[in-house]
DNA sequence: GGCTGTTATTTGTAAATGCAAATAATTGGC
DNA sequence: GCCAATTATTTGCATTTACAAATAACAGCC
């Protein structure tokens, strides 16, 4: 292996721990953190998802999100329901309150996006996101 | 902000927890962890960095490193030195059993890359690298 | 040469994390 | 309809993590 800056995995780990450092300290002031704000983005895009599939979509370990989302319950940004049809399956939503904290976080996500692509072309901004969706999927293959 | 998985904060995070996981699957028979093989992969590309690089260039926070080098440290895989000319400062030094353990990971890490990278052509690896690299300075424009 | 402010590392402490085991409920045979 | 195997979530527990404060040593200025 060449030097450690042509590593694939070390860049990816590099920028997303730069990205998540930075995102981390602008969710304090709002008393948010950037796991919750993963949890409240999924439940934007879809509601009542169920655990196991949020700790997916989330890549948040479902025993770590359990223990996030009776955090977020507590605080009233989120309600656990039990899934209907299924009497194990919990699904989880945004309650208004929840909803209001990810109306004033969505603009920061959107600053964020907008600085990491900073100097980016269009066409080299979505041939970065396909290439990244390429690579979760391909490390499917080495998963437990 | 529309889809997550058209945001990039999340791709880059999403991809870097699945390999993160998977090499920490591969390194525990080992006995090591994702995050002591980042400090001997650094220290395999330059020998006797201070610990406030190694965490600069590792991604990992100074404290946590420092804790970490000290369990690294009495599993005998590196030795703190006083850093000459600056009292201050400790220089952090592989062992022969660190080296050793770096040569055993060394080609699981090389398969990663592969694993992560199949399907690429060498331009499209190169570009996304660029890319990597890229978006990480740009996110310095807002360290704290 | 002795302060003053800065830099390098460590330590205190509380919270987050992840694996494994436990619990609860479903499904598919039979 | 009952049992075994599977699936969804939670809990136990030990480790890791990060922020902030503490410690130690340097550098520049007078």
């Amino acid at each position: 292996m060449g030097p450690l800056d042509s590593y694939l995995p070390y860049l990816l780990n590099r920028a997303g721990a730069r990205i998540a450092t930075a995102f981390s300290a602008e969710m304090r002031p709002l008393g948010a953190t950037l796991q919750a704000w993963r949890v409240l983005a999924a439940l934007r895009e879809r509601d009542g998802r169920r655990m196991g599939g949020l700790a997916e979509t989330t890549a948040i370990e479902v025993s770590t999100l359990t223990r996030l989302v009776d955090n977020m319950e507590s605080e009233g940004l989120v309600a656990r329901r039990r899934a209907p049809g299924d009497a194990r399956a919990v699904t989880l939503h945004a309650t208004a309150a929840g909803r209001r904290l990810t109306q004033r976080i969505l603009p920061i996500a959107e600053r964020y996006e907008r600085v990491a692509l900073a100097g980016f072309s269009a066409k080299e901004a979505e041939a970065l996101k396909v290439a990244l969706r390429r690579l979760y999927a391909n490390m499917a293959a080495l998963r437990p």
